[in-house]
DNA sequence: TCTGGGGTCCTAGGACCC
DNA sequence: TCTGGGGTCCTAGGACCC
């Protein structure tokens, strides 16, 4: 059995922890650049403010309603997340973090007529520990064990705790639940099932194999088999990524290739930090760049350039180098670029990697560079020592103020040590 | 005027091999 | 005029997730 713990509106929740004040009032979170919605309390969406709309368009019901706004505050989230994720994963041996709000947990350990109390338990500990309030369903097969998560959270009966432990129950639960709000089924399959007459979860259910494996290929026919309570998806380790990105939308769109790059640097050193992080290096690299794909009046153009490198490497200084002259060789000037990124791909471990006979680096000395680099870092803090070409230290506060917008940013509340002087406990 | 960021997995089709 | 059969590997793009 599995074990699915969802935190309730959770970006809404961590800034609430901190600002008891919210509570059972009107909140949002917003994306970069206060852009959209991207997570919202219930009296918000009880007001039919839908996920991921631009903040634009919904001011006047901000105005009317009283909605308070937060910008994103990923350091904040991220912090309280891992305090959430280390109470889960001490119940189980098998541990699964999904995202930043969602693990899945194997109880099997748990008998099985006490597996709801057990999740009830871990509801409230993790209320009690970190403020957040989490749901919990309990069910044969993860996909089924999002449905119960689902009716969890949904029903203040269920105590924060679905479980799915009969056929009865999987039956029921599957009746009045729309296929389209199933883990797996998107805009594209859900048009394709409603084409052939299946509106609800148990409609697909208990169509045949073939039926789902014709209409929806693979991934389709495992979500079926997930749905007839069959264990297809295993505990997956997302610890090691198989790529990494870093990409920004600006305020005010950039013309300059010299404030691009500064960009194009600072997300470069992110990803290969990143990377060094998690004791791997990657062989590709991509830079992308584009004009706001929102605006008719202009000419859309866009750089989006993979570049296989000689050998694996984590090492920034070398990763800006592709990075930068890809940028210059395809930069076009006068043209308002609004977006840009670097993803990281073709990621192995460090140590897996074979020397390369004509290598022109002398990567012994790249990588004691690098490991100072990191250790100042780590010792007195992030921005002590960047490359020529990022936003400098002295700049970057202010300068990022305009390429950034960001107007309501709670405080680092949990991580910047400063700030626990704000605080009123 | 203003529209996010970071991921995984699958598949079709091209390139290449004998 | 007639022009095989059977593979593997790679990649771009689609679909989906939170």
């Amino acid at each position: 059995m599995y074990a699915l713990a969802d935190c309730n509106n959770f970006f809404v929740s961590c800034e609430r922890v901190f600002r008891p004040d919210l509570w059972n009032k009107p909140v949002v979170v917003l994306s970069g650049n206060d852009g959209c919605v991207v997570s919202r309390s219930n009296e918000v969406k009880a007001l039919g403010i839908k996920m991921g709309v631009p903040l634009y368009q919904i001011r006047k019901e901000v105005e009317l309603y009283g909605i308070t706004c937060f910008s994103s505050n990923f350091s904040l989230y991220g912090d309280m997340s891992s305090r959430v994720m280390s109470i889960l994963r001490k119940h189980t041996t098998r541990f699964e973090q999904y995202s930043i709000d969602e693990s899945f947990i194997n109880v099997d350990h748990i008998p099985a007529d006490e597996q709801k109390h057990y999740c009830e338990q871990i509801v409230r500990e993790i209320y009690q520990g970190t403020g957040i309030p989490v749901s919990m369903g309990i069910a044969p097969s993860k996909t089924l064990a999002k449905v119960a998560s689902k009716y969890a959270k949904k029903y203040k009966g269920y105590h924060g705790v679905c479980i799915i432990d009969s056929d009865t129950k999987r039956r029921k639960a599957l009746e009045t639940f729309e296929i389209g709000d199933i883990w797996g089924i998107g805009g594209k399959a859900k048009a394709k099932l409603q084409g052939a007459g299946v509106l609800t979860a148990l409609q697909f259910a208990d169509r045949n194999k073939e039926f789902a494996h014709n209409l929806l290929h693979k991934t389709g026919l495992m979500t079926w088999r997930e749905l007839n309570g069959e264990d297809c998806i295993d505990i997956k380790d997302f610890s090691q990524k198989l790529s990494i990105t870093h990409s920004r939308t600006f305020a005010t769109a950039i013309t300059e290739l010299p404030v691009l790059e500064q960009q194009i640097s600072d997300f470069c050193e992110a990803c290969a930090r990143q990377l060094r992080m998690q004791e791997s290096v990657c062989q590709r690299l991509t830079v992308y760049v584009s004009t706001s794909r929102f605006r008719t009046d202009i000419e859309q153009h866009r750089i989006d350039v993979e570049t296989a490198l000689p050998i694996p490497t984590a090492n920034t200084a070398e990763l800006l180098q592709y990075a930068l002259s890809t940028l210059r060789k395809n930069f076009r000037p006068n043209t308002p670029y609004k977006k840009a990124g670097i993803i990281l791909t073709h990621i192995f471990p460090q140590n897996s990697t074979l020397p390369y006979l004509f290598d022109e680096r002398n990567r012994e000395k790249d990588s004691r560079l690098q490991a100072t680099l990191d250790m100042m870092h780590d010792k007195f803090g992030k921005r002590t020592i960047v490359f020529g070409t990022q936003t400098t230290p002295i700049s970057a506060d202010s300068q990022n103020q305009e390429v950034y917008k960001m107007e309501n940013r709670s405080p680092l509340y949990t991580t910047d040590i400063s700030q626990l002087l704000h605080i009123r406990v």
